[in-house]
RNA sequence: GCGGAUGUGGUGAAAUUGGUAUACACGCCAGACUUAGGAUCUGGUGCCGCAAGGCGUGGAGGUUCAAGUCCUCUCAUCCGCACCA
């Protein structure tokens, strides 16, 4: 029989679905494990990255499976979010018709590539229970202090008409179109992700080993924590005067609390309240204004190029000398870090430097290297080493009197110690209409209040316009008109949504429910008890930050509202690398995409697993190669082909391996071979491309002897270890001779590793000179004898020095001459 | 600038603790079978050299009997963060 992919895969798809073969048991005594891939955006169609993702965590899920394990290998599609619309603007479809179309197509991809999918879980976050679960979790989050809405200046997204979360943000512009952002001051809801700092922090810890290293650093950065002293500058009387008495000071944060010494003068955001208060009140004049307010309307990006200010007129007293100092305004000071204000010291900071040198500022060094002078006149001196010109702490190196200066400053009350983080509340209220509804109610009388449970869920409403411009929601004529839940007068909806990242915070808890359970709750205590952590969690390097952090507080959220008892969502998280062809990623715009429902039609299903599984390992980047796959096809049909040789048995074969030729013996060794090898590739590894070379060795080997038992146990094995990559051509294999039973756990007989001999190279000096047959048992004596036979040009007339056997390795001689 | 990686044949890549560098595959070359081959099978293929031999894991040193692997320095590429006080 000619290996024919389409009626294959098609017999097999169709089995495991009229049988329910992927369903997981809801025996909770099972041993289980947990796998997810990051489930997709359901854009319209899959493209490689997706089947990558998914051929990783389906190998992983069929191989425990065979393993006996309770495999929960669930799908779902994250289907809220900005693109439906887009498409609504732009050919005039409805988001959920849109959306709900994409996801049949897709799960028919899905399917058409033999994912071992759960598909009683199946579910997209825009189905009305998922929104109604979230919205009570997020009523609770409300009472719990974990949600507030507040005004603020937010980034806004021209193009998108939305708000977007400082995460969302990248170099400046929307992550998602590009454009650059502007703020805007407007009323949004946050999430205080802000209040689990630390544990977010702290956690990363116990996610060594089973994170990528560069994962974690990420998360580190972006949470950003750093020590240092918070203090207050006083005005000067004189400057207290101008500012009618309004302001008596204001606080600064630095982490070099030893440089305090070199402080010479100070520098305030434009946003700045202080700044604020003088344009408002006309302590400014006109020019000094219009500077200001073009400093504040400048991009980010803009404002990197370099740095200006302008002196305000005012001074402060350093806190520890009393000396006046000038406060400027600075473009390169941050208003949402910190306080909004810096102290400076050009002589050891690199920004305050080159503010000081443009506006000929003082430079006062007051660190110096351990056994140096300092020169600051060409550049900061910006690393540790020891004060000076510092009164009492003269001659202390840098850690040491940044203790003691933060320590005086507790002692004299002038300051404290402080931590400051990067990380920031989140803002998750979008002004768009594909999302989940914000379930709250504004009412003249009672305020914001919350929509009851029981009305859950607060639904969208299919009839809206959408266009293009505001939100729909809000546009609506009738929707947002609504009864308060507290008084029942006329009160008016919330029209935001969440944000799409709410969603993909949980969604892997609502896999944990049982189909039977999926409207009473979301899931319960023992489920998520039984099922999480997740086993192994596959997804692109992209969630680094974003995904996975919000998805870690979620779970500590929902700790803390006692829904589930543990800290960390993800127990061990593979990052799968991009799919390039031609060295770039693919993508629409550069027209170098690989269609898989192409790929599927001409060679199958499982070539295209075969070949994204061998081409490169997982965490790596994979460059599409068209010959390679017909390489992985030429593969596939050898392996079917060759199965011929096989004899029909129920059970695997035994063997006398003492009987064997010595081609048989070696084609039995590099069978149990590929088994072990498969076992730490699946168990811990991940490296499915070892693997597959190993399976290719043993098929090279069965093929150079007959012996049909040892064809048959081959195969018996060969098909078990292939089947998580290739399982539509393993089934159809395993059916045909062994009614389906080798497809579990094998057991790697170490008998077919014993050998009569060994092969042992020879080296002189670390040079390979050749290699030598010995006997197992030869003694150390023997084998040096015979290797020195081997080699015995080389040693003629030079000084043998050392001798060193490597057992069952090499024999490595050391002349001298 | 800070942080994280990665550098091995013509190409994708192996080498688990320092122990025969280049497994497996692609490509290429030759042969067989074929009306034909972009099918299939067999063999060859790191580089230089007729050979003996020499040289080879980005580069330079070092440790070791032995280094792709460990140490020091350096170069290149990729990714993330980036005026974070």
């Amino acid at each position: 029989m000619e290996y024919q992919s389409q009626t294959i895969e098609k017999k097999w798809q169709e089995y495991w679905k009229q049988n329910n073969s992927f369903e997981p048991s809801e025996d909770f005594t099972q041993e289980k494990k947990y796998i997810l891939s990051m489930f997709p955006f359901p854009s319209g169609r899959l493209h490689m990255g997706h089947v990558r993702n998914y051929s990783i965590s389906d190998a992983l899920a069929r191989y425990h499976r065979q393993k006996g394990k309770n495999v929960l290998h669930p799908i779902g599609f994250d289907s809220f979010g900005m693109p439906a619309e887009n498409a609504a603007i732009k050919n005039g479809s409805h988001p959920k018709g849109w959306t709900y179309d994409n996801i049949d197509y897709m799960k028919n991809e899905f399917y058409s590539l033999g994912f071992s999918f759960s598909r009683k879980r199946e579910m997209a976050t825009s189905d009305e229970l998922y929104t109604k679960f979230e919205q009570s979790f997020i009523i609770d989050m409300y009472e719990n202090g974990l949600l507030y809405r507040e005004k603020g200046m937010l980034n806004w997204c021209p193009h998108d008409e939305t708000v977007l979360a400082n995460e969302q943000v990248v170099d400046g512009c929307c992550w998602r179109c590009d454009t650059p952002i502007v703020k805007k001051d407007m009323n949004q809801y946050y999430f205080k992700i802000t209040k689990y700092s630390d544990e977010l922090l702290d956690d990363l810890k116990k996610l060594e080993g089973g994170w990528p290293k560069q994962v974690l650093t990420m998360q580190d950065n972006w949470i950003g924590k750093s020590n240092g002293l918070a203090f207050d500058l006083f005005f000067d009387d004189e400057s207290k005067a101008k500012l009618n008495g309004t302001f008596e000071n204001f606080d600064v944060f630095t982490t070099r609390p030893d440089t305090i010494y070199g402080v010479s003068y100070t520098a305030l955001a434009p946003e700045h309240k202080i700044v604020t208060y003088m344009i408002e009140n006309n302590l400014l004049d006109e020019a000094t204004i219009a500077q200001i307010t073009k400093m504040k309307n400048t991009s980010s990006i803009d404002r990197q190029k370099e740095k200006a200010g302008l002196p305000l007129g005012l001074n402060v007293k350093h806190p520890l000398t009393g000396k006046i100092v000038p406060v400027w305004i600075a473009n390169f000071v941050l208003m949402d870090y910190g306080s909004g204000a810096v102290m400076a010291v050009p002589a050891h900071d690199d920004r305050d430097y080159d503010f000081a040198k443009k506006y000929d500022l003082e430079i006062n060094a007051v660190i110096k290297p351990k056994d140096a002078d300092v020169d600051v006149s060409s550049a900061a001196f910006t690393d540790s080493g020891v004060l000076f010109n510092s009164e009492e702490f003269d001659g202390l190196n840098s850690k040491k009197s940044q203790y003691n200066i933060i320590k005086m400053f507790e002692e004299k009350e002038l300051g404290k110690k402080t931590t400051n983080y990067k990380l920031k509340d989140w803002g998750v209220s979008r002004q768009r209409y594909w999302g989940a509804p914000i379930p709250f109610v504004h009412c003249e009388d009672c305020g914001l209040v919350m929509e009851k449970k029981e009305n859950l869920p607060i639904a969208l409403p299919d009839d809206v316009e959408i266009n293009g411009e505001g939100s729909p929601l809000e546009n609506h004529p009738t929707w947002k008109h609504c009864a308060c839940p507290e008084c029942g007068k006329p009160a008016i909806r919330e029209t935001d949504t969440m944000d799409t990242f709410v969603q993909s915070s949980w969604y892997f808890l609502r896999f944990c429910a049982s189909p039977e359970n999926l409207e009473k709750t979301a899931f319960t205590p023992e489920e998520v008890k039984y099922w999480m952590g997740i086993d192994h969690y596959v997804g692109g390097i992209e969630h680094a930050i974003l995904h996975l952090l919000y998805a870690r507080f979620f779970t500590k959220v929902f700790r803390d509202l006692g829904y589930l008892d543990f800290d960390e969502p993800f127990d061990k998280l593979l990052t799968q690398g991009m799919v390039l062809k031609d060295g770039a990623k693919m993508s629409k715009s550069k027209g170098n995409t690989v269609d898989p429902d192409e790929i599927i039609a001409k060679y199958g299903a499982d070539t295209a697993r075969l070949f994204i599984l061998f081409a490169a390992p997982p965490t790596q980047e994979l460059e599409w190669n068209d010959s390679g796959v017909e390489g992985s096809h030429k593969f596939i049909k050898r392996f079917f082909d060759r199965s011929q040789n096989v004899v029909k048995t129920d059970t695997i074969p035994k063997i006398d391996h003492s009987t064997l030729s010595k081609e048989e013996k070696f084609a039995r060794k590099k069978v149990y071979e590929a088994l072990s090898r498969s076992e730490e590739v699946y168990g811990e590894r991940y490296t499915f491309n070892t693997m597959i070379a190993g399976v290719m060795e043993a098929v090279n080997a069965l093929n150079t002897q007959t012996n049909s038992d040892v064809w048959s146990e081959g195969y018996w094995i060969l098909a078990s270890i292939m089947e998580p990559v290739i399982p539509h051509t393993c089934w159809e294999i395993s059916n045909t001779y062994f009614s389906l039973n080798n497809l579990s756990k094998q057991i790697v007989l170490e008998e077919v590793f014993v050998e009569d001999t060994i092969m042992m190279g020879i080296s002189i000096n670390g040079k390979r000179r050749g290699e030598i047959e010995v006997a197992i048992g030869a003694s150390k004596d023997e084998i040096l004898s015979l290797a020195k036979e081997v080699v015995a040009k080389w040693l003629e007339g030079k000084e043998l020095v050392k001798e060193i056997v490597v057992p069952k390795k090499l024999v490595n001689l050391v002349i001298k001459g």
